[in-house]
DNA sequence: CAGTGGTCTAGACCACTGA
DNA sequence: CAGTGGTCTAGACCACTGA
C-alpha cells in the first residue's frame, strides 16, 4: 500500500462520508503535505487519482473542490453488481452452470492458453430488482482460479471474489458491443419472444500484471437495458 | 508546451514512424533523462502518458517496450471518419438534410437551450467502403455554429470542421448504447428488411470549456457494425 | 548481480486566481 | 498581492527481473 494510495483513500472516505460536501474545498496541497508529513508531489499524486475518477475538480490558481456531478464512471470498470447498485437497482444472480471444461479454439485464443486446456465456465442469469436483465457466460483459466467453483457465485460479484479470494484485480478490459436478435433458447431465459433485440458484449479482462484473467460474453435484453459510457478526449 | 509533452510526442513519433518497432525496448528512464538533459521524473511522466494510451508496456525490473497490440483507442474519442480509417475502411457521407429548425423539448434539454430556440440539424448516411453503415442525426446550437451550413458536410468529419472553422474541440461525451429493431424507414436507408437489429447510440458532447456543443444519435446496422471499447481500472 | 521501473523527498520557479 | 495548482529538478531507496 503506497502512501499515495493511503492518502487518496483517506480523501475518498472524507468525500463519500459527507465530511467534505459537494463544491467544498479540500486543504491545499502544501497544507496536506505538511499535515501528513509527506512531500507535496505525493499529495498531488493522490489528488490526481481522485480528479481522474471525477471526485475532485482542480483548477490552477483556485482551491481544489469536491465535484458536484453524480457519476461519470460509465467509461470505467464496473461489475454488473456495481453497475446495478449505481442505478439504484438490486442485483441478484442465478447460476445456471459452474463447471470445468476444455477450451475450444476460440476460448483458448481469447484467454491466451492452449486449445484443450482446462477452463472454468460460469453461466449466470443476472437480475435487477428480480427481473432477468442479462445472461452472462464467463471463462476463467482453470489453473489459477480452480477454487472459485467452491464459492457462492449467486450472491457475489465475480470481481469481488477474484479480488478477495485470489488477490487479483481486473484493471483493463477490451469489449465489443453489437446488436443481435435473441435465439429461442436465449429468449426463453428472459421469458421473451425469439427475435427480441439484445445487446451482446464480448469482453476480455486483464489484471495489474496485464495477465488475461477472464473472457466473457453478456447478452442484455434490448427492451430494458441501455449501456452508458463516458468518453474523454 | 511542457517538457513532458515534448518528450512523449518525440517518443510517439519514433514509434509511429517505425523507428521503434513493436516489442522493441526504449532506452531506460535514466538514459533518456541524461540524453535529454531533464530529470527522470519528467521522463516518467511522458512515458506514463504513452503507457496510458497503450503505446508502451512497462513492467518493473524489465525494460519498457513498444506495445504490439493494434489499437485500443475505442474508449477515447473518435469521429466516425477517424474510426473507419483506423479499421482500414474508406469513410464517406451522404447528406440527407442540413437545415435550421426549432428545438423541441427533448433536444432543448439535451443541448441546454430553451425550447423553441433555433438549432441546426444535420442528417447523414455514413458509408464505409461504399456500403451504408450508419445513419446519423446531429443537432448543434444555431447561434454558435450557423456558418456550418455553408460548408461541405459530405466529405468532412464534423469534428474536424468544428475544430478548423470554429476552434472548438470535442473532448468529453456521454453516450448511451442500446439494441433496437429498424423501422421500415430506417431499414430502407440501408436496403435492409424492417426488424433488422441495430445499435442506437445517443451522444451529448462538450468542448474544453465544458460547453455543450452537440447532441447526436447514430443508428448502426447490427449485421455489419460492432462497437469496440477499451475500459480501464 | 547490475539494471530496471516504482515510489518518494524537499525543494524550486511558474501561471493563474481572486481579494 | 498572497495563495493556489502546474511543472520540474536531482537526488534517494525499494522491489523486481534476468543473466
Amino acid at each position: 500500500m503506497t502512501i499515495r494510495l493511503q492518502i487518496s483513500e483517506k480523501l475518498r472516505h472524507r468525500i463519500e462520508s459527507g465530511d467534505l460536501q459537494a463544491l467544498a474545498a479540500i486543504p491545499s496541497e502544501r497544507e496536506l503535505a505538511q499535515q501528513l508529513g509527506v512531500s507535496r508531489m505525493t499529495v498531488r499524486g493522490a489528488i490526481d487519482d481522485l480528479v481522474n475518477e471525477g471526485l475532485l475538480i482542480r483548477r490552477q490558481g483556485r482551491k481544489t473542490v469536491v465535484s458536484d456531478e453524480k457519476i461519470s464512471r460509465g467509461a470505467g470498470f464496473t461489475s454488473f453488481s456495481e453497475e446495478m447498485r449505481m442505478r439504484g437497482w438490486q442485483p441478484r444472480s442465478e447460476v445456471r452452470q459452474a463447471t470445468t471444461m476444455q477450451a475450444d479454439v476460440a476460448i483458448a485464443a481469447q484467454l491466451g492458453i492452449h486449445t484443450g486446456a482446462r477452463v472454468i465456465l460460469i453461466e449466470r442469469v443476472r437480475f435487477a430488482d428480480d427481473e432477468p436483465l442479462a445472461f452472462e457466460r464467463v471463462y476463467l483459466p482453470h489453473t489459477r482460479f480452480q477454487a472459485i467453483l467452491a464459492l457462492d457465485l449467486a450472491n457475489a460479484s465475480l470481481y469481488d471474489l477474484l479480488e478477495r479470494e485470489f488477490g487479483t484485480r481486473p484493471v483493463y478490459a477490451e469489449e465489443s458491443v453489437e446488436a443481435v436478435l435473441m435465439s429461442s433458447t436465449e429468449a426463453h431465459i428472459f421469458g421473451l419472444e425469439p427475435g427480441t433485440p439484445a445487446l451482446l458484449t464480448r469482453r476480455v479482462t486483464r489484471d495489474e500484471q496485464d495477465t488475461l484473467i477472464e473472457a466473457a460474453t453478456t447478452l442484455y435484453r434490448g427492451d430494458r437495458y441501455r449501456m452508458v459510457l463516458a468518453r474523454h478526449r
